[in-house]
DNA sequence: CACCAGGGTACCT
DNA sequence: AGGTACCATGGT
């Protein structure tokens, strides 16, 4: 199956830091292998658009349109953002990149286990824990195994040094403490769907281990609304650097920029600032530490 | 080695 | 209301 579609940048969008599944097969131009539902996927980047290739045959392909938002009119959402020199250069830098439509429950989990972890373990955690938990799945001869997520059932009946044993460290009790609440039906992630950004917001937080942060994720990668804005390091350090260089905002000025700066795709917004941030500034722009004083005469050890 | 990572939370003024 | 230590683990 090929999809046509433009302006299509698959290796940004699937490195980067909304979904946590994604392999190339090989350095270079390879295919990308990822799990979709109980689907093995894998995703060629084409001068025409995407093709997909699953492991078990498909006639309806809706799912993976939806998922990739292949429809989506990637023009109208850049004309979208303010005019601006900072959101000009991200644009430029990050051509194609978009936003993924991941199912609620995944996407709850991971960013549970993303907080202060580098997508690189980010993806190593969950990798294990698919292994361990998930279902396995129908993969062509020749390609890695490949594992569903696990269900929020199957990780509720889990302890919690099974799920520690996945490297996820003080994660786990969050994670495990929200299988268990989801599980007993105490919020059905169905319903958010139809509600508005604050109230699916709202009931987003009351999890364990979900603020504002983790909440605003799954509610822009998940559910698709476009308001939510996600605050983290990188995106703090862009606002903070491209916006305002000289005096940073308190945390309530700077959530209130953030909600009003960026138009009603602000969301898109803020994985342009993240990814332009991460991958291309990186920490050219990061104001260097002040150097530890050395006490006189004595030098620091470099040997560990 | 020192510092940091797509944070949240409990506990302090 | 607004700051801070702590949580566990691995990358750079």
């Amino acid at each position: 199956m090929v999809f046509a579609v433009r302006d299509y940048d698959l290796a940004a969008t699937l490195t980067s830091g909304q979904a946590f599944r994604w392999r190339r097969e090989r350095l270079g131009d390879g295919a990308w292998e990822g799990v979709i539902s109980e689907h093995w996927v894998q995703l060629t980047q084409r001068g025409d658009g995407i093709a997909a290739r699953t492991g078990t045959p498909v006639t309806d392909w809706a799912w993976l349109r939806h998922y990739l938002q292949i429809d989506m009119d990637l023009d109208a959402v850049l004309l979208s953002f303010p005019d601006d020199g900072p959101m000009r250069e991200a644009v430029l830098a990050c051509r194609g990149l978009r936003l993924l439509r991941q199912e609620p429950w995944e996407c709850l989990a991971s960013f549970i286990l993303s907080s202060t972890k580098q997508i690189v373990q980010i993806q190593q955690i969950i990798a294990l824990l698919c292994e361990r938990f998930g279902k396995p799945l129908i993969v062509p001869p020749g390609h890695a195994a490949a594992f569903a997520f696990p269900t929020a059932e199957r990780l509720a009946a889990c302890a919690e040094t099974e799920l520690r044993g996945c490297k996820m460290g003080f994660r786990a009790p969050n994670l495990l403490a929200t299988a268990k609440l989801l599980t007993a039906g105490e919020l059905n992630l169905e319903s958010l769907r139809t509600r508005t950004t604050a109230e699916a917001r709202a009931a987003l937080v009351e999890l364990p281990g979900v603020g504002p942060k983790i909440a605003d994720c799954v509610l822009l990668f998940a559910y698709g609304f476009q308001d939510a804005f996600p605050v983290d390091v990188w995106v703090l350090k862009a606002i903070n650097q491209l916006y305002f260089p000289k005096r940073r905002p308190n945390p309530r000025k700077l959530r209130e920029f953030a909600d009003t700066h960026f138009g009603s795709n602000a969301g898109y917004a803020q994985q342009y600032l993240f990814h332009y941030m991460r991958t291309k500034l990186g920490r050219t722009l990061t104001v260097p530490r002040q150097p530890k004083r050395q006490l006189s005469g004595v030098k620091r050890r470099r040997a560990k």
